[in-house]
DNA sequence: CACATTATTGAAACTAGTTTCATGAGAATT
DNA sequence: AATTCTCATGAAACTAGTTTCAATAATGTG
């Protein structure tokens, strides 16, 4: 091990400097309304002049408290959850937890093992995303008890919490809105359904009973470029659609994006629907038709219900929050 | 404090049920090769058995290693730093590390203040997001001597080591490009100066010392809206340009959208170049010239030397990582 | 002025591990 | 057979704090 020239201060240092016990200079730092003024004044002069910070191990040894929660999220690189994970940490920030993250790139087995290294470190609870998770996290959260929600899903029966929206009602609102509208040949383009539960869920919103409708599938990758490649492949098999239902807005830019390479106006050629409303979403020409999923609302309300549940130890119900139909330019009455 | 029930095994209860010392216990975990086979056996059963899970707060205070280290950005909720801190992520979890994120809306005293809360929490480094900072936070590194670098930034003088891209030559290098096709009368597009030292490097780099130029400045909100805002001040102010320089990708988004909206097309109209080159710049239609900064590089680069100077102390080299033009359709000759 | 109450403070125990040092048992060497 | 060495192990010290308990000192009450 390293050793960097002298020791850091620790509270020894502080009370021996300041002429006192370690019990009063812990006392400064915990209950400063319980030390006479002038020692109070005497410690903290030398706590500055030491340059002494408390070792947060040694305090979480003590009140088994770290005041750290866990991410586990699939991916940082995608604006879908930089909304979120953004409103928790500053809703954490305000109630004095910490965040860490850690991504799973939707892969369940790393997801598990880096949810056991945030413990390992001494997370206090877990944001997870989606009810998709190994049976291996599910013992490891039953056996430590660990606090855990799950966002970015909403089912009332999980055996977690879950703070999120209904991504099948969603889902089932956006086909309802094109089918309002009068399409009835649509494509749908999602991203990869295998490890990816809210992609499943909004799948199996659209579910096709009906027969004056024609549902058809494109799956590709969840990015701009992957909704872009749905139309690449719809032109090469020369399909036209009615209407591009886009299970999530990147993959609605995309699809815009390549329409509009080939020279086709949106909406007239065909409408795009989106779901999320990410902030390019309102900007971009045409402004994207979508349904609000609301990300920040999410996250802040996330945040407050894992610290709540982690300080009180009383665990939060399950929360459902409105999404919205946010009709724009880009679809059009056919 | 709450107590759910009975509280959970810790080391002793473990050599009491294995019959060993905690020291050999202890050994299991740490130098298993040290102990017997039969009763590094023998204790694992108990182990595996009473759920044990050792407390991180208690090891760190022996070992002095938490393997945190914190990042502080402006935030989160951007594509900008997504892409960094994705790749820092990455990389430090391949690395044993994990990263507690910080965000400072470009606060400076936020940052100070988060800076200190993650000093407390245990993280053994810090990643910084440029170079303007509160004097407060250097008296801080300074005192503590905890291993920061900077990153979004390169400056071999700075006292701490940048990793990352020469924000004045990159934009130098656009305005270059810019001049090159012919452009004269040029709208700079940027992001709040005040508090973002990478805007303004990123200015000083398009210095207007030529004559046969001119350079009209728009300053706005960093997001795609604020990029369509300067362009609607613009036609407010029924000012025409060559080109519209975007001093972030983003910015060059909402200018492209905003111009379509006006029904003008790109790159006919005006030459459009953003700096950055987001995942969506080379999809969007027209595909965005942009200077690429190597986001992701720049995250490996930095979580591996961070993570190797908390590991030897051996303070890394500042690293200019370079950027590239990628011109594409939104650029034309004049 | 005697007694009760409150405010300060320190010694020591306690948290949950790691690590050093000493000891005893075998094994290897001379 | 005596000595040396290695291996396995435990006792106790140690990390850096918090907290309980007891002991003063100071103040208030009758």
């Amino acid at each position: 091990m390293k050793r960097t020239g002298k020791k850091r201060a620790n509270l020894r240092d502080v009370a021996k400097a300041a002429g006192v016990s370690v019990a009063t200079a812990s006392r400064v730092l915990n209950t400063p309304a319980k030390v006479n003024e002038e020692t109070r004044a005497r410690v903290e002069a030398v706590i500055a002049e030491l340059g002494f910070v408390r070792s947060a191990a040694a305090r979480a040894i003590n009140t088994g408290r770290t005041k750290m929660l866990g991410a586990l999220i699939p991916t940082l690189d995608s604006d879908i959850f930089a909304q979120t994970i953004n409103a928790i940490e500053n809703r954490l920030a305000e109630l004095g937890f910490s965040l860490v993250v850690a991504t799973t790139d939707d892969n369940r087995e790393t997801e598990t093992r880096k949810a056991q290294e945030l413990l390992d470190i001494g997370v206090e609870g877990l944001f997870l995303s989606g009810i998709a998770h190994d049976e291996a996290l599910h013992a490891l959260i039953d056996r430590t008890k660990v606090p855990a929600i799950v966002i970015s899903y909403y089912d009332e029966a999980y055996h977690l919490p879950t703070i999120g929206y209904d991504n099948e009602r969603a889902a089932a609102a956006a086909v309802n809105y094109l089918l309002s509208l009068g399409h009835k040949d649509i494509a749908v383009v999602h991203g990869p359904a295998e490890n990816n539960d809210r992609t499943r869920a909004r799948l199996a919103g659209i579910s096709t009973d009906s027969s004056d409708r024609s549902l058809t599938y494109f799956e590709t990758d969840l990015s701009i470029e992957g909704g872009a490649q749905a139309v690449r492949q719809s032109f090469a098999n020369n399909r036209r659609f009615d209407a591009f239902l886009c299970l999530s807005d990147v993959l609605a830019f995309g699809v815009i994006f390549e329409f509009q390479r080939a020279g086709l106006v949106i909406p007239e050629a065909v409408s795009v629907l989106g779901i999320q409303d990410l902030p390019g979403a309102r900007v971009m020409t045409p402004r994207l038709s979508t349904i609000r999923l609301p990300a920040q609302e999410m996250g802040a309300k996330a945040a407050k219900a894992l610290a709540h549940w982690v300080e009180t130890g009383e665990r939060p119900a399950p929360e459902s929050l409105a999404f919205e139909l946010v009709p724009r330019e880009s679809t059009i009455r056919r």
